[in-house]
RNA sequence: GCGCUCGUAGCUCAGCUGGAUAGAGCACUAGCCUCCGGAGCUAGGUGUCGCGCGUUCAAAUCGCGCCGAGCGCGCCA
């Protein structure tokens, strides 16, 4: 039997043992059984505390109620297909049952691995259900920066470990390709094309400075000339122009980083059959729009946002909200039930009011889960590295990438949880050595890949059959357990929506096998124990590649 | 003023939906290669978990208040 299983069934079990006893409080024919993996590894792999959760109501000590629980389970245990899995039982105070696996399942655990390869470790918490995941989604007002680099490490690892817990996963850009920014973007690029021909212009107050738009003004004006750019035309081909090539080179640095968006979702598609127009028909017959001061207000107060937000201005115009309220729209109508959005910490008032949009619009805001990416800052050593978005000094995505790899930039920014600052030392992450995280997650793949390279030449051991019982040492069995917790933490990285339990667990196996590869060698003298070694070793392998494979990281047979 | 996030070892941070003795890495010290890659391993010790009250059999974890840090609060996006 699969031995994701064993969980489910235990749960079942201690219900009917509890039952069994006649612990089961009155009123209550289900009780939340709690089923744990203890810290400490000698109280078990798993433990439960329901006799302590039932001692208040039945008023006996916890450890009484524990004893009894844990009687009944073991005889449950004997007439179950789980028997074999489970090795024994204890109970310790306060009132603990701790359970032990036994050594045959962990090798069981194992052939899973083998069998399943890339596979193993799925799951289907997300039952199939289509999940949108929308990042980074930058004004393309110039070159990607750090921060949107971090929003890219973690949404595409969100994506892929969604994916992999059983949902239907898609990565989106929402380009913002018209508005106020984008109007004083082409605006900015058309006066340094009217420069670069000699014509007199005044540079937009906030206008974007910086060598790109520079440089583009100046192919702007190559390409449509003298008299274009003096017509009324002007304006807009400058926007669009700029847009273009904008697009492209953020297409282009995502394109380095390893992240596959699907077509990007402009912003001005939301304006084409009136569907904007429609979605905020939607909201006015539904009662939560109405019209003060001349201007048209989205009733958010109604879920609980702090004050009513302005979706039409008085002269007429639409705020950003407007088109991000019909966006969202767009997501459940294509049939998304878990939306995903990866915002900048200045966002998060924002939160409130588009939850308020989606109930407005009649959908169920639980499915909208916004993260907060919060910035990083960039340190070179003790010495940090100032970022101004203003003057074009700041750092690039591409400029981190160039200096220290694809590897260990999307590594680094999803070394802490997303929702923290982080610190992100660019000499820490050059470094090949045992500070680096990286390098020790890659380091263990490749070392396994050596082995099980030089095992080639050993043909004594490759004809060997392998005996799993010969595993038996502290550090090997430490690995099985790891393998088996795998998709536990999988799971738990897309409850969570963060990546960043999958980084702590490779940590923890690569930090497993390096002590396993001190004490233990693999190619030995007992050829049935080597085999059954090398069988551990292609599955911790396996299960590295797959958590890189989840954070985008790769994982390298050489380094 | 209101809202969000955060406060854990000297530093950077873990600690899952409350659980049993609060853990890693860095830094510091001392060791480990006849042997599959030493980019590795082992051993050393530190804490008013910001403060207080409450909920609970059990609080770093949940609730409230306070202190401190950061961010947000436009008919900008």
């Amino acid at each position: 039997m699969p031995t994701t299983s064993l969980e489910l069934t235990l749960r079942d079990l201690i219900q009917k043992a509890v039952e069994e006893a006649g612990f089961l409080p009155s009123g209550e024919s289900v009780l939340p059984i709690s089923l744990e993996i203890p810290r400490i590894r000698s109280h078990g792999d798993m433990a439960t505390s329901v006799a302590m959760q039932l001692a208040s109501k039945l008023r006996k000590p916890p450890l009484e109620i524990a004893e009894t629980v844990s009687n009944h389970l073991r005889g449950l245990l004997k007439d179950s297909p789980i028997q074999e899995s489970v090795e024994r039982l204890e109970t310790k105070p306060p009132g603990f049952i701790n359970l032990f696996v036994s050594r045959n399942f962990l090798y069981q655990v194992l052939q899973e691995v083998l069998e399943q390869g890339p596979e193993y470790g799925r799951s289907d918490l997300g039952k199939g259900r289509k999940a949108l995941v929308e990042f980074v989604s930058a004004n393309p007002t110039g070159p990607l920066s750090v921060a949107h680099g971090r929003q890219a490490a973690v949404g595409d690892a969100l994506a892929h470990i969604l994916a992999f817990t059983g949902y239907r996963a898609m990565r989106e850009y929402y380009l913002n390709d018209e508005g106020t920014q984008i109007d004083l973007l082409g605006e900015s690029v058309l006066v340094r094309a009217k420069e670069s021909l000699g014509i007199s212009a005044q540079f937009p107050e906030n206008g974007y400075k910086g060598d790109y738009i520079r440089s583009m003004g100046e192919s702007l004006a190559k390409k449509f000339g003298r008299a274009v750019l003096e017509s009324g035309k002007a304006k807009e081909i400058s926007k669009k122009f700029a847009v273009g090539e904008l697009g492209r080179v953020i297409q282009g640095e995502l394109d380095r980083f390893g992240v596959k968006f699907g077509p990007w979702f402009p912003q001005s598609s939301l304006n084409r059959f009136g569907y904007l127009t429609r979605t905020l028909g939607i909201l006015k017959r539904r009662g939560y729009l109405y019209e003060q001061e001349g201007a048209w207000w989205l009733k958010s107060t109604a879920f609980g946002d702090d004050k009513d937000r302005v979706v039409i201005r008085s002269d007429g115009r639409l705020t950003y909200i407007a088109a991000d309220i019909a966006y969202h729209r767009k997501k459940f109508q294509r049939g998304f039930e878990l939306l995903v959005n990866l915002w900048g910490p200045d966002h998060h008032g924002y939160i409130a009011r588009m939850r308020a949009a989606i109930q407005a619009l009649g959908f169920p805001s639980e499915a909208l889960e916004v993260k907060i990416i919060q910035l990083c800052t960039l340190k070179r050593g003790e010495e940090t590295i100032p970022m101004s978005t203003r003057e074009g000094e700041f750092t690039t995505l591409t400029q981190v990438m160039d200096e220290v790899g694809m590897d260990a930039a999307r590594f680094f920014f999803l070394l802490r949880k997303s929702d923290a600052h982080l610190e992100f030392d660019l000499e820490l992450a050059k470094k090949h050595s045992l500070e680096n995280p990286v390098y020790y997650i890659q380091y263990a793949h490749a070392r396994i890949c050596n082995i099980l390279e030089n095992q080639k030449k050993e043909s004594e051991i490759s004809g060997a059959r392998p005996d799993y019982s010969k595993m038996s040492s502290p550090e090997e069995l430490a690995l099985l357990r790891l393998l088996r917790e795998f998709s536990g933490a999988v799971e738990a990285a897309a409850r969570a929506l963060e990546p960043f339990g999958v980084i702590s667990y490779l940590q923890g196996l690569a930090e497993a096998f390096h002590r396993f590869y001190d004490v233990h060698r693999v190619l030995g003298q007992d050829p049935a124990l080597s085999a059954a070694r090398l069988d551990l070793i292609r599955g911790v392998r396996t299960v590295l590649a797959t958590g890189l494979r989840l954070l985008g990281v790769s994982a390298p047979e050489k380094m």
